[in-house]
DNA sequence: GCCGTTTTCGGCCCGACTGTTTTCAGTCG
């Protein structure tokens, strides 16, 4: 399922920003709107459009008649003929200038109104010849940022995985929490609602010196520029690229600050509207009375979202997806826990291309507390990854029967992530898989193939009964690789039926099934399983991004099977014929 | 361009920081 909606959002942000560099009034505003809307809408477009034409089009938020006219111009001809229009009045390469730090819409278009500056490099050279400095609003200072932003560009990586930011995160308040001055210190933003990817980290201090927390946050080792430095805001690029904001606010605002600074965005411009109607006003201080001033919330989360007439909703669903008229209604889910999981159901071991043996791995699990693993390496068409032939099959069986005996105090299933070939077929002769406690059946070739064929592919896998866990059943690397074409619904309708288990992959590149995903299947009544697929006995860890993208997947403890106690977990397993 | 338990016209979230100014515009989130 090839998503317009993006490729519409891209267009929408694109006339946006057009229309900023025209000096157009509040037009950018709207477009821009609805591109947010329409890059988080579950539903797509042109299904909408399908349905019910340019009328239920217009029942997207924002989208009025103009641009429902420009979404159907788009699903009809596959371009937008406002763009062109807009295009013919803007030099080329201006809107790059936009892409540097410090540079708008107003700036790039006064830039080329007085130097006929179009492209970065224009300016750059613009910039080093000292021609600026004396144009009003410009210094030499503005000459020196301009450049520096000229060099972040080129450097600049555009989302960071969420397992690449959680853990600097995490170090970096850690180490703000050490400070006498921080009473308080939280990560927020993208990262706490546990988003696949993050942009930039927010981070939330509760203090009464913001000056000390300051100059102890710009001054972290990890820090490699700072970029500002205010009495309550600072913003610094890490040494690996990633940019790091700090707010510091009193204490009375902190429930509010946080709510405000987890975002997203649209999110918090549906509250800031619930609470204009009310006569409120909600900003990162807290929520006010318009008339008198008066504090009405602010020191937690909970106070602001019930003052506003809300139960409280976990980070993870804040992404006005729906969850606001949920809580609205008493209707959200209590959603899976970290601490809810007792056992991993996806590793592998140097059997085949892990690190560690069947032992160390089990210890690893069994420190955490887990009462339950699955061991299942590679079958024996993953070559590169020292899959294993029926033969050495056999001696891995015998190998984790040795574990057993000596590891007591966790179970240890046995198990292979066996191949779904192309035809559907799995990789071991059924009489070998039928020996097995849990099969993971996983794609691992024909990416590409059109969406009837590897449609079919899954759905045979999973007919031959002898699949647990359907192994990140879309098959993306978040970073490299766009997931299989394949027709969710009929793949989850089927897992469904006969009681295959999906699989919430959470390996940092992987998060597959993704959030989006996970909330269709559930609409299916699909079960889940929450594995690292960890080739590592240090990567249990990933387990907790999994559990983010679950939980924004709205799922709960019920829905996922490794959060089961033992006997429970082998009757989940019982109705795919695996033996238990 | 969109939208309406204040509005079919007149608003459109709200506030911090920087660099330039000497009270503020532009940018950002």
């Amino acid at each position: 399922m090839p998503s317009a909606n993006k490729e519409i959002a891209a267009l929408l942000y694109e006339i946006a920003d057009m229309l900023d560099i025209l000096e157009v009034k509040w037009e950018p505003i709207a477009y821009r709107k609805v591109a947010r809307v329409l890059d988080s809408l579950p539903t797509e477009v042109s299904e909408v459009y399908k349905q019910g034409g340019v009328k239920a089009l217009q029942e997207i938020p924002g989208v009025g008649a103009t641009i429902s006219s420009n979404i159907e111009e788009y699903l009809k001809t596959g371009r937008i003929n406002k763009i062109e229009q807009l295009g013919k009045k803007i030099p080329e390469g201006l809107m790059n200038l936009m892409k540097l730090e410090g540079i708008g819409p107003r700036k790039a278009i006064f830039l080329y109104k007085k130097l006929k500056v179009k492209t970065v490099q224009d300016l750059a050279a613009a910039a080093k010849a000292g021609k600026l400095r004396n144009l009003p609003g410009f210094g030499e200072k503005s000459e020196k940022n301009i450049l520096q932003s000229v060099d972040m560009l080129k450097k600049s990586k555009e989302r960071y995985l969420l397992g690449e930011a959680l853990p600097i995160a995490k170090q970096i308040v850690e180490k703000l929490r050490k400070n006498p001055a921080v009473e308080q210190a939280e990560i927020a933003g993208s990262t706490r609602r546990g988003k696949e990817t993050v942009g930039d980290l927010d981070i939330l201090v509760i203090s009464r010196k913001p000056a000390a927390v300051m100059e102890v946050f710009t001054t972290l080792s990890e820090v490699g520029r700072v970029l500002s430095k205010g009495p309550t805001k600072s913003t610094v690029v890490l040494k690996n690229g990633l940019q790091a904001d700090l707010r510091v606010l009193p204490a009375e605002s902190y429930g509010a600050a946080l709510q405000y600074f987890t975002g997203n965005m649209d999110h918090n411009v549906e509250l800031r509207t619930m609470a204009i109607a009310k006569g409120y006003k909600l900003s990162e201080y807290g929520l006010f009375d318009r008339k008198t001033g008066k504090q009405l919330a602010g020191k937690t989360e909970e106070e602001v979202y019930k003052t506003l007439g809300l139960h409280w909703i976990e980070p993870e669903m804040r992404e006005n997806h729906g969850e606001i008229e949920a809580a609205a209604a008493g209707k959200l889910p209590a959603l899976v826990k970290l601490s809810d999981i007792r056992g991993d159901l996806h590793l592998h071991t140097n059997w085949s291309d892990g690190n560690h043996s069947i032992e160390e791995m089990a210890l690893a699990a069994k420190s955490l507390g887990y009462e339950y693993i699955a061991i299942t390496d590679h079958s024996k068409s993953e070559y590169q990854a020292h899959g294993m032939s029926e033969e050495r099959l056999i001696k891995y069986l015998k190998a984790i029967e040795e574990a057993r005996k000596k590891i007591k105090g966790i179970k240890i299933l046995s198990g292979s992530e066996v191949d779904i070939k192309g035809n559907g077929s799995l990789d071991y002769p059924d009489s070998l898989l039928k020996k097995l406690d849990i099969v993971v059946g996983s794609i691992h070739s024909g990416f590409k193939a059109p969406e009837e064929k590897i449609t079919a592919r899954v759905l045979a896998a999973m007919e031959t009964g002898l699949i647990s866990i359907l192994g990140h059943p879309t098959g993306r690397l978040i970073t490299r690789r766009k997931p299989f074409d394949l027709d969710l619904k009929k793949v989850f309708a089927k897992a469904a039926e006969l009681g295959v288990v999906l699989e919430i992959d959470s390996q940092p590149n992987r998060l597959d099934l993704k959030d989006d995903h996970i909330r269709l299947a559930r609409e299916f009544d699909c079960k889940f399983a929450i594995d690292t697929d960890s080739h590592d006995k240090n990567t249990f860890w990933y387990t907790e991004l999994g559990i983010k993208t679950a939980r924004r997947g709205w799922l709960e403890q019920k829905d996922v099977v490794n959060t089961l106690p033992f006997t429970e977990l082998k009757k989940v397993f019982r109705s795919t014929k695996v033996l238990l």
